[in-house]
Order: C-alpha cells, then structure tokens, then sequence
DNA sequence: GTAGGAATGTTATGTAATAACATCGCAATG
DNA sequence: CATTGCGATGTTATTACATAACATTCCTAC
C-alpha cells in the first residue's frame, strides 16, 4: 500500500531523489550508471505516466543517442533489473518506480481518463493469489498486479463517461 | 481460489462444458457463436497454455478461414467480451476460460518450465490491492493478476533450474 | 423490398520486441 | 605490457503483436 497515489507533488524533489537513490545503488553495486541508462531513467521521472519503449527512443533519437530499439530496450532492461524501473503490461509501456528503496513486488493503478499511474506496493503473499498458489503448490517468482479504472480526479471530473 | 490447477483432468470433457456453456450463454444472451468464434474457443481448450493470436491464425488458415490477423482478433475479442476466453498479459497470448460460469477477475499462475498456465479466481476488493485502491479512491474496472514461477509438477521435476 | 446492424473479408499500416553479430573500452592477470 | 575477458554499445535485420479503414455479405425487421 502508500500509493503515492494521484496527488501532486513536487516532481523536482521525487525525481532527484529517485537519481540518488540509483547512484548510490550502482556504486555500492559496482553498475554503471552509464549516461544512456540515467537519461532513460530521467525521462521515466519527468512523468508519472509511462512511457513506450519507443517513445523513449525517439527522445533518445533527439538528443543523439542512437536511433535503434535496442538502445532503449536495454537500458530499460536494466533500469528494471534494477528495481529502478517497471514494466506494465497492460500497456506495454514502463514507468519509473516510485518507491525504489523498498524492496517489493509493485502493483499499479492505471486511470484509463487521465493516463496516470499509480505505484502501490502489493503483499502477493498475502492476496487470495498467493493463497491459491499455495494450495495449487505454485511457486511464485514474480507477480504482475495492474488494475484499470479512474483515478480520484478523473472520478470528481465525471471523466471519461465515469 | 478454486484453481483447476496443474492435475491432470479430463480435457474432453472439460472443453465439451465450455462449449455448452458458451452455446447456452449465446442463445440466451441471442450472441452470435459463429463457425469461427466456436473454433478459436475450440483450439484454445484444447490446451491449458496460451496461444498467440498469430498461433490460432495460423491454424484458422490451414483450415481455410482466412490469413489476416483480424480474423483472429476479432473472434478472441468476441471470447474475451463474453468471458469465455482471457488474455494473458504477461505473454501477449490468450487462453480458454476455464471456470466461465462465474462473474470473475481472473488471476493467472504462468509456470515458466512447462508453460502451462492455471486460473484462480481473484478477489480484488480483499487483496492489497483493493484495500490500496480505497485509500487512494481509485475505482477499479478492471485487473490483471498474474503470477509467474514454477508448478508443482516442474518443481518436482527439478525443472528449469528450481 | 429495402434499411439497418452484425459479422466477415481484405489491404495496409502501426507498434512492440528480439536476434545476431561487430566493436569498443576497461580492468584484472599473468 | 600484452592479452584475455567482460560489460556496454553500435548496427542491421527480422519477428511478433495489434489495429485502422473500408468494402462486402447476410440476416432480420419494418
């Protein structure tokens, strides 16, 4: 749970504190950190939406980097492997995580009026899921847990035919 | 809860009830469950792990039902609609329903050895993730829950290094 | 009998992701 | 100081997944 949900922040803060954060991780790591890497991982924090691999690329492309989906794909790769970063699925798109230093399995919520995501922390081990994969003998090595839905915003907004 | 899970069972059997299901859900409800749809659902019960739409496009095609990628889509997008049929999200594939006659959210196990996929039954509103989604006055639609890792039978087994 | 709606056919395009292989730069080691 | 190994990049090509847009068919209801 803390979502940091879909209140406004300061963005500067949160986003700096995010590049710190993996600074420090890749040094005590031993990573590199390396400038495509962090300025994929700057252009996730500049949002709280995610973003396609692809669009990525074209603003790596902009700034001349490189033109080609493996450029993006990689440094995505890592910046999750990482836990700096997540995948959704849902819409095949990443988004920078918001709570790096805990460890955990994210969970998202994903307004379908505003295109917004927001970042909870999930207990798989505590959800009905984890209680059936117990029963069924499943072992769990990754969870994906994404709901789509309005946002309190676009709730009070009468968004998108609520 | 209440996943068929990995045993084996009767795979006749339990697609012929699905088709039943589907029938009967179809006349009542006057849908349409036209040569093609019937087929998607057919092929996709003949297993317990995803096909890609491209897979089932393929097998419509050597049995004469047309090559473009449409065809497919259009029939799982009927399937899913009606919740005979899910998408895995995780895969980008689709899979049978296989407990259609309850109102559900489905939640996935996807075993990474043998690629077979089982269904629980989710309780969003009890999980984490529902209690995270009233504290953040989200108003879930929809979920995607899924858990990949390993089935009972491939940790038995040893398989893909456990 | 013809108007409307649902399903299908067809062509084309858009979007997401990976494979495969070459190169470069650095650091450890002999 | 040569060389080997490894992690990161560069580059080309291909594969996989999904939708847009528009024409046609077929049934049914008026």
């Amino acid at each position: 749970m803390a979502a940091i949900g879909f209140k406004k922040h300061n963005h500067a803060a949160c986003a700096r504190k995010a590049i710190e954060f993996a600074e420090a991780h890749c040094r005590a790591n031993k990573l590199q950190l390396t400038p495509t890497r962090r300025r994929v991982l700057e252009l996730l924090l500049e949002e709280h939406r995610p973003l396609g691999a692809y669009d990525i690329l074209q603003r790596l492309t902009e700034e001349g980097r490189g033109a080609q989906p493996s450029i993006a794909y990689r440094a995505l790769d890592f910046l999750i492997a990482q836990g700096f970063a997540h995948k959704v699925e849902r819409l095949n798109a990443f988004i920078a995580c918001t709570q790096p230093r805990e460890t955990h399995t994210p969970a998202f919520m994903i307004c379908r009026g505003c295109n917004c995501v927001a970042e909870a922390a999930s207990l798989p081990a505590r959800s009905p899921l984890g209680k059936a994969a117990r029963e069924a003998g499943f072992r769990i090595e990754q969870t994906v847990i994404e709901a789509e839905g309005l946002c309190p915003n676009c709730i009070a907004a009468g968004g998108a035919a609520a």
